[in-house]
DNA sequence: AGTTGAACCGAAAGCGTTTTCGGTTGACAC
DNA sequence: GTGTCAACCGAAAACGCTTTCGGTTCAACT
């Protein structure tokens, strides 16, 4: 009842040898290109698929690729992971490659994982991601000599490769956008200063306040953690300055949707009176009203490029420190980010209310 | 300089043959427990670690399950994605098995790579998503003779494992809910009726009024897509009818949102002039002003269970059919469900607007 | 003393590929 | 005719593990 799979069959139905059957497959250049055909229809009609432990043994190929999953922080943070994955996945499939999913529980987890990984090389080649300015991580792959590329950069990440959204420019033109519209009193709410891109954000807003010829104000330069709650917070300390800013870059759009909350039960209009961008993109910010600035980051496109790059070292096509590529982020403009504030009466509160709304209005 | 690797050295260390060393490892029980202690000794000192594929190519089976992602149409409906998967990744970690990504770009390219796991078999067991009412997935499977559990029922699922929320339920609740609360023109924003858990929502809201002695009016069962647009056209139907409702129940919080979005151009507030619950339990639904009530699922024990579920069938230890789950949503009260309005004077909407705000106010 | 049967271990046959190393052709030139 | 060189293909050895099938030993029971 079992019908015998394999390459054996196929060898038996056409009178070659498995061997033969084999390179005739993986196109092999001594085989000539009528046998080549004659292989393959055979295969086509018997539905044949190589065994992949076996062809994996055998070639001492694993043909997958790894993501180390980041650690669940919260819910929000993880919008971005199923379109990397996504991104991943995809042209990895393209390439007969396949994507397994690592979700280290902790630090010495991921350790161990790794660790593993280098023994057994069930897994060719690594990503990471949610990189810090210090991380560890970098030199424990390079000394177990497992490929990876990570999303975003570190101090470590010299010579490895790496794709990053330029996250300093992003924010030397958040900034930047900010000044033109006439704000002089910027401030940031930044990340958890161990994140790479934290510091990356921090830098930009300084060089952006820095090439519009401001200066940095003492007490300008909040850091909180990646939640609403932390926007929150810092909103709440940069409201109690003596001389609040008039703008605010966000490190995220989380962040600022905490700060937004911030302004309003302070009896101001983000938008308005304090103009506010944020970061990362995501799509329910256009929900809000009013609807977030912000600047977005390619995700999809990441994924995949993070794949390829991935692959040509795993093959050694190419070498680490050359596969080093830096996205732009692009600027968003929806409702936050305004010419300051000139003091208008009251009264016309309303009138503002669906300042730069870009939701649809009432039709019927 | 390669040093050498595999049962044979730790073998030849402790002079016994290769085949008691791997039944030792594997903990048969014709292997002394001396033996057993000084092979797991060396094993652990030489850092062994079996080949993967050699070990599944001997074995014959794969320890590795694919999770087929639902087609990308939106950003904020994958925020689930990344919980889900982590809580696979975990549990299937815990038994030393894999999960793999499975991202199709097509429904043909969804059946083409079932077939190829059909006969490949490098991948024991499939866990499915977004269920359709007729999803012809669940026949391709059987057929195929792929073991798999699904994220959600469908008409063809009576024999098969699944695990769902039980979303009928949840709606008879939010609706009983808003009954509760006095409401008696109680409408539904549901979803396309070709996803399972649309017509679930939506047999719940009917059976929700039922329960409460409310009539179905006419034009009060809404459908559209789960979108912010999808939402926010349907509540404006809504809000056109000769007698609006006075509640929504939301599909999801998505759509919920659009509809907030249609309230509040219409002139009104929502959760005064019109009460509406969400579904899904998103976040950042708690940041929207008023903050939205919502249902929300469990998501990490989900992809926790569905594992579980599918390791135990793959392994058959379980028959698919004695794999159905119910989870349970739970209502999250936050600020837009409340009695209905009783027609206040215009002056106090201010001190409505914050009515039940669940995020923190202003301190200094 | 012979039989039985645990308890423990080794030999060897796979598992389904890939890949190395030759071997056999036939053509073509010398 | 002998040599040479492509062009094709087969035999067989890996790859590193699992698992079946026996074989030996030794205690315990007739």
């Amino acid at each position: 009842m079992e019908e015998p799979k394999g390459l054996k069959v196929i060898a038996e139905r056409l009178n070659l040898s498995e061997s033969t059957v084999s390179r005739a497959l993986n196109d092999y250049r001594d085989i000539s290109a009528r046998t080549k055909a004659r292989v393959r229809d055979v295969a086509e009609e018997l539905g044949y698929e190589p065994n992949t432990h076996a062809r994996r043994l055998a070639s001492g190929k694993s043909d997958t690729i790894g993501y180390v999953m980041p650690k669940q922080d919260g819910q929000l943070t993880e919008t971005f992971l199923g379109e990397l994955m996504a991104g991943m996945a995809k042209t990895l499939a393209g390439c007969g490659w396949d994507l397994m999913v690592l979700a280290p529980q902790s630090p010495e987890d991921e350790l161990a994982i790794f660790k593993k990984i280098a023994r057994a090389r069930h897994v060719s080649g690594l990503i990471i991601s949610r990189t810090y300015i210090d991380d560890p991580r970098f030199r424990i792959l390079q000394d177990l000599k497992i490929p990876f590329v990570s999303h975003g950069r570190s101090n470590e990440s010299a010579n490895s490769a790496w794709l990053d959204v330029d996250n300093e420019l992003a924010f030397v033109e958040m900034t930047s956008y900010l000044a033109s519209l006439g704000h002089r009193r910027i401030a940031h709410i930044g990340g958890a200063p161990v994140y790479n891109f934290a510091r990356q954000r921090a830098d930009g807003w300084k060089r952006g306040l820095k090439d519009s010829r401001l200066k940095e104000v003492a007490g300008y330069a909040e850091s909180t953690e990646l939640s609403f709650e932390g926007g929150n917070a810092a909103m709440k300390r940069l409201l109690a300055l003596d001389e609040p800013p008039t703008a605010v870059c966000c490190v995220s759009d989380v962040v600022a949707i905490g700060a937004m909350r911030a302004i309003r039960d302070a009896g101001y209009l983000p938008g308005r009176e304090i103009s506010l961008v944020g970061y990362d993109g995501l799509e329910i910010g256009s929900l809000l009203d009013p609807p977030l600035t912000t600047m977005s980051q390619p995700l999809q496109s990441a994924g995949s490029r993070l794949a390829e790059m991935l692959i040509t070292i795993v093959e050694g096509k190419s070498m680490p420190a050359d596969n080093q590529e830096l996205f732009r982020a692009s600027l968003v403009r929806r409702g936050t980010a305004n010419p300051p504030f000139e003091g208008v009466p009251e009264g016309r509160e309303k009138n503002r209310q669906s300042i730069n709304s870009n939701v649809g209005g009432f039709e019927s």
